[in-house]
DNA sequence: TATGGCATGTCAGTATCCTGACATAGTATT
DNA sequence: AATACTATGTCAGGATACTGACATGCCATA
């Protein structure tokens, strides 16, 4: 009878794997996988708040501001420095970000597809239904 | 049609979310979520080097050894400071680091629990086993 | 034997992310 | 109108993990 891992173990294996093969693909881009996240975030919401993009990426807002801040200086994102109405920066890509995410997004899915290889199509979609459903009973 | 997120972004989302909760229920004992895996992969395997330790919880060695000297001055792990044959130190759980542990073990069963709650015993079979083969296909 | 390769432990420096705190702007409540 | 509440952005400080480098001890191979 072999050591049966928990299930938290074995999720906890995944996707430090998955982040290290992540990782790995966009060192070429000069990306983390972090700063990835929130380029996907911005292309997905444009003009979102760093606080809304802090919740979509799971890190702290401060943490979000400080990665915002590279990301300007490289051009890849713009932010208004002030605001008419209301106190959130609207956050939004540059085209050169674009071009960057696109190259990025593509070593990426390529990743994700490696990583369910061995998968039917029906098992994939009954992974991201199980993974859903931990999620919310946990929230 | 509704926006389909990639199931690496879920496999995070899950992730961060079942370390967070872990972190809150570890937090009375005054362990953090690494700790608590170096204490119970200690328990799992007695005499294991620092080194071996920091694989089993997907961390550097250096920061291995950081924690363990943490772990040493509270008392929860012993280490001899040299051996007679190899350079390998084995480190052990102490009497009160493997109370320390089992009181962390029943909190976190509890989350894990209440994160599987919503799934079918199969389903936590179905998706234990989809997890191990994203791993055994990112390796 | 001796030489290279590999694993372990450790030191130093850096990067990243976090917690705590505060000011500001909008919203809800009384 | 006045007050409390929430959300956002920002500053400061600290905790944690990382990369790079080096010495030491085992092992395989010539």
């Amino acid at each position: 009878m072999p050591y049966q891992p928990p299930i938290g173990y074995v999720l906890k294996q995944a996707q430090s794997l998955l982040r290290l093969r992540m990782e790995q693909e966009l060192v070429p881009l000069r990306l983390t996988v972090s700063q990835y996240s929130c380029l996907h975030a911005l292309k997905r919401e444009p003009g979102i708040s760093a606080a809304a993009l802090a919740r979509s990426t799971f890190v702290t807002r401060q943490s979000m501001n400080t990665m915002l801040q590279l990301l300007l200086d490289r051009g890849l994102v713009e932010r208004p420095e002030s605001v008419e109405n209301g106190r959130a920066l609207p956050t939004t890509l540059t085209a050169e970000g674009a071009n960057v995410l696109d190259a990025a997004q593509t070593r990426v899915d390529e990743v994700e597809r490696r990583m369910l290889s061995g998968l039917q199509h029906a098992d994939q979609a009954a992974l991201s239904r199980m993974l859903s459903a931990c999620v919310n009973a946990l929230s």
